[in-house]
DNA sequence: TTTTTGTTGCAACTGAGTCGCAACTAGAAC
DNA sequence: GTTCTAGTTGCGACTCAGTTGCAACAAAAA
């Protein structure tokens, strides 16, 4: 009989035990919320997500968690400019860089892919001779319902 | 005998009259220091280089003048990828946008002016019915004396 | 089972940014 | 120049995100 935990393993928590990350309770919690997240989240909305499944989960635990996954290079750390107070939001790094576009007026988050994006991380690998490890491109405006 | 601040105006003082901004003189100070800033300063270093002609300035007049500035459009606020702590740098607004890259050793920050930034921004306006007003690509990685 | 080493909860702390308020003042009106 | 008023200021208290030192704990190796 499996425990709960390893029912729902996901790709996030098999990618640390690969790079010999030990495996903890408050962690599986952790990552379990951000694998499942349909939304930017904010550390304390995970911290609040994470108690529902092991209600000891401290605040600390969360920020060195996020600590750990940014030096991993497996989430991505956003701003979404700012639109609720100075806090940062968190989500899973997948394959291509995306841009996000924050309205201003109406709070919503779009997402966009483009190769003309990729194509200027291109020209500032090659003619400013450097290496990127991570590029985020946010913009703040007016979404197609609140432009006049 | 004109005044010693208004010996050196500065254009941002003049737009802001121009939009019937009351000036003061801690303003002047705030506006000077950010108008012959050779670097991205945060609030605090704002604040110590302005109490240098008017030592009266209050932190929280800064933070103010700041956001009074951010709502005419007339300065970027920055995150420097977060290189030293959570903080927010500013710098004047000109003409063309402009990419930050800054290095994660050495913490160099390097600006670049690209075609291809623009032309990513007027895809996002047309295909995706986007008002830009404003858009920042901050990226992270090694400058060309720390890559190996 | 024991050992080692990384992880955790806790509580105290730091530092950026905000806010209400009474005193003040820039600039307009006279 | 004098008066008036609405916008601005310094102050002090506050909020809130994120950090840290430490003793207790537990995952995984031996």
């Amino acid at each position: 009989m499996p425990l709960p935990e390893t029912e729902i393993p996901g790709r996030l928590q098999a990618l640390l035990v690969q790079r010999g990350i030990r495996m903890t309770g408050p962690r599986r919690a952790i990552l379990g919320v951000i694998e499942t997240a349909n939304k930017h989240l904010d550390a304390s909305q995970i911290l609040r997500k994470a108690q529902k499944s092991d209600p000891s989960v401290d605040r600390s635990t969360v920020y060195r968690t996020l600590g750990l996954l940014k030096r991993h290079g497996l989430i991505d750390e956003l701003d979404l400019m700012h639109l609720n107070g100075d806090g940062h939001y968190y989500e899973r790094k997948l394959g291509q860089d995306h841009i996000h576009m924050a309205c201003l007026r109406c709070g919503k988050i779009t997402e966009f892919v483009s190769e003309r994006f990729d194509s200027l991380k291109s020209q500032l690998e090659q003619e400013c001779r450097f290496r990127i490890v991570v590029a985020r491109l946010e913009v703040g405006g007016y979404c197609t319902v609140c432009r006049r």
